[in-house]
RNA sequence: GGUCGAAUAGCUCAGUUGGUUAGAGCACCGCAUUCACAUUGCGGGGGUCACAGGUUCGAGUCCUGUUUCGACCACCA
């Protein structure tokens, strides 16, 4: 046996173990009739990206639950994955582009979604070998990445048998439309921002006069669509503007006849308590004016500029155009006052920051009433446990408020709908598609047809926007010679919301029908509606069955400062300084006591110091140990030794702690057990039983008393 | 506006169906120094459990109200 070096040094041994590990298998498992099985699926972590704070707590916790069944008996599976993290990895890809002053719109799609399969193939390493570095024992033998050819083919089959069965359709829809990224956002990805901005009160003039007033005014921030607005509304339970109700004004910029009509979602006591109706612009608009049956007419293209209906200032950007038509309005004397301190919030993207167009366009959609029912269901009669338990409000909430999916993405960087349209049936598509000569060029592929061959469209195509009548086939492969495909891609969730029967090869494989339905799902509660929800909904889709019995959601690790970690706050903590200089162990079990039950917890940094020692207290007392037998033959504890009461005294506490952490885990109390572990190691083993050691004359005894407890406790 | 959570030692937090004297880690104070470990050992101080009522033999724990903080959802022309 080698001479232990006196501290515990985590960066020598830590490597060597996994390697070992890794090498023997020990991680792979098995089906086997006679065991039970036991499953985790590892929810998989951004492909290009790099470990956080979140997916190490991650880890730990279900490394943990692996671990503990797996030595019960079980046929433990944990199924590592990456994520292909559509809209973030291609963010991250442009932001690499315009350093060497390029940008998407430099290449046709095809070629940019090849070059970020490489960036990503390229990146792919990072975060596996960081998952390796936390000791995860997951059975890479069962490594899926979100964009493998059996996940593809398993996204394409739910796809088709949803389109077929009615639950799949198109419509326009006013969708959180990004014109800097180039893409739409689901309601849940949009954040708001506070910002000051002029409020204007705008004069509209009465075709005819009103008693005295001869004009009506309304207040708003967005002046810029007005030439496209036909209709203004106000409160019918309004005492002070109810009259106005069937009157006419003038458009200010057009001239032309607007009316004036009533609905309560007019709130009487903002601005002047009446609105302008911009339909194509603004979610309420939107939800009126198709109430109302009323025209729904855009004023803004999708580069986040004004278009052929803003007369002479299309093609200005949003707020220049502001900027022209307040002084335009102002020239004829329109424009009543402006409230220049008006603080309100504008929506950006959760991940950009920057803002939001709202836009009508044309969108593929979920059909969720047959889907959310029995997902709903599932949950509040327990057969899917949620913890902490008061968790389930958020999801039960989520489920009756849930409307239809849109699951339509404009981005490059994921899985295209395999939806093709026949140019030949004159279908109303624009396009948009770099030239052989590169040059960019848009419009309708009727009229583009004229001087470029398809040929040179389909090579060089970057996006496409069919209108929502427009007939399509669902196929894998290109159904026809003169077929373009659909450009925009599945929202992420889509697929990894089939993540459970894209990891156990559903639906024919042996590993599907032993390991399906899994027991655990672990993760953070904040994708409890984006993920757990889909989850549920393609689980109980396609098999009947939810894709496990338990969720487990842990808190958010926030700042030291108790804040949210994020970017613009600078206090973002990186595990791997922790991790390097701390140890792996430390790590893990600092932040496992943190999250005492699934609250929100600060980075529990005093917790990992702590834990540093308690490593190096382990290793000593193993140092200890083999000290003491110095060569000597030690007998392994059994039952017919001869052992005094302290030695009973030391195995019965240690038979309760067994007990307790059992209890303490099966109720997810973490750091309950954690806790109580250390406290054993550290006040029984180490500071009463190692000292009695010391005076004891049966030594050999009181060794192998002591290993036997020792090697106990480290399990 | 709606929902959820929180308020316990200087700090960060546990405290499970109500039940003796309210706990931990860190920090602090005193002592120990060729001991497996100073990443150590022994000892100690420190709490009106946010506030006000109520239920109960008994409340940090249950109920009502108030205050303060955090998060989420909706809306904001």
């Amino acid at each position: 046996m080698q001479e232990l070096e006196k501290a515990f040094d985590h960066k020598k041994v830590e490597p060597q173990i996994y390697k070992m590990w890794e090498e023997g298998n020990y991680f792979k498992a098995a089906r086997d009739s006679k065991k039970k099985p036991y499953t985790i699926l590892l929810p998989p972590p951004n492909a290009s990206g790099k470990m956080h704070t979140g997916n190490v707590l991650m880890i730990a916790i279900e490394d943990l639950l692996i671990r503990w069944k797996r030595m019960q008996g079980y046929a433990a599976l944990w199924v590592p994955g990456t994520d292909h993290a559509g809209f973030e990895t291609q963010i991250t890809y442009e932001r690499e582009l315009k350093k060497e002053g390029k940008s998407r719109m430099d290449f046709d799609r095809n070629t940019l979604y090849n070059q970020i399969w490489d960036f990503v193939q390229k990146n792919k390493g990072l975060i596996e070998e960081q998952i390796r570095k936390m000791g995860a024992s997951v059975d890479w033998s069962r490594y899926t990445f979100t964009l493998d050819p059996h996940v593809l083919e398993l996204v394409f089959n739910t796809f088709k048998k949803m389109e077929g069965e009615g639950l799949v359709y198109r419509d326009d829809y006013i969708v959180n439309y990004c014109p800097d990224l180039g893409t739409t956002f689901a309601d849940l990805e949009v954040d708001f921002v506070e910002r000051n901005d002029p409020l204007y009160y705008v004069r509209y003039p009465l075709v005819d006069h009103d008693g005295g007033a001869s004009y009506v005014v309304v207040a708003t921030v967005r002046p810029e669509p007005i030439f496209v607005d036909t209709h203004l509304a106000v409160n019918p339970k309004d005492p002070k503007n109810n009259h106005l109700v069937g009157k006419k004004v003038l458009n200010p910029l057009t001239d032309a006849v607007m009316e004036i009509i009533a609905d309560d979602y007019v709130d009487p006591d903002f601005g002047t308590g009446v609105v302008k109706l911009t339909p194509a612009h603004d979610k309420n608009d939107y939800a009126v004016a198709r109430k109302h049956n009323l025209p729904i007419i855009a004023a803004i293209n999708l580069r986040g500029r004004m278009n052929e209906n803003a007369g002479k200032y299309a093609g200005l950007k949003v707020k220049e155009a502001r900027k022209q038509v307040v002084v335009d309005l102002q020239q004829k004397n329109l424009i009543e006052k402006i409230d220049e301190k008006y603080l309100h919030l504008v929506p950006i993207s959760y991940k950009g920051e920057k803002d939001i167009e709202p836009l009508v366009l044309p969108n593929w959609f979920v059909k969720v009433a047959t889907l959310k029912a029995p997902a709903l269901e599932v949950v509040q009669k327990g057969e899917v446990k949620i913890f902490p338990t008061w968790r389930k409000i958020t999801y039960t909430k989520w489920m009756e408020e849930m409307r239809d999916w849109p699951i339509s993405r404009q981005v490059v960087w994921g899985i295209r709908i395999p939806a093709w349209y026949d140019v030949n049936q004159k279908p109303d598509l624009s396009v948009t598609f770099l030239t052989s000569d590169g040059i960019t060029k848009n419009g309708k592929v009727s009229d583009l047809l004229k001087d470029h061959s398809f040929a040179e469209i389909e090579k060089g195509l970057q996006g496409l926007i069919a209108a929502k009548a427009s007939k399509y086939v669902i196929s894998k492969e290109k159904p026809g010679e003169n077929f373009l495909q659909e450009t925009d891609t599945f929202d992420t969730w889509f697929s990894s919301g089939q993540w459970p029967l894209a990891t156990l090869h559903y639906p024919d494989s042996e590993d599907f029908k032993y390991f399906y339905p899994t027991q655990v799902l672990e993760t953070g509660w904040e994708i409890v509606k984006l993920w757990v929800s889909r989850m549920i909904m393609f689980g109980i889709y396609l098999t009947g069955k939810p894709p496990f019995t338990e969720v487990y959601l842990h808190g958010i690790v926030r700042a030291l400062d108790g804040k949210k970690m994020s970017k613009s706050l600078g206090n973002i903590i990186n595990p791997d300084e922790f991790q390097e200089q701390y140890g792996t162990d430390a790590l893990r079990m600092g932040l496992i006591s943190g999250t005492a039950n699934g609250k929100d917890f600060n980075f529990p940094k005093d917790k990992i110091v702590g834990y540093r020692n308690f490593a190096n207290k382990i290793w000593n007392m193993a140092r200890f140990m083999l000290m003491l037998f110095d060569g000597k033959e030690v007998p392994f504890y059994s039952e017919t030794l001869q052992i005094t009461d302290e030695d009973k005294d030391i195995i019965q506490k240690q038979q309760l702690l067994i007990k307790d952490v059992n209890k303490n885990l099966d109720k997810f109390r973490f750091s309950d057990a954690a806790d109580q572990i250390y406290h054993f190691m550290w006040d029984e083993l180490a500071a009463k039983y190692i000292e009695s050691i010391k005076g004891r004359e049966d030594k050999e005894i009181a060794l192998s008393v002591f290993r036997y407890v020792f090697l106990n406790s480290l399990k």
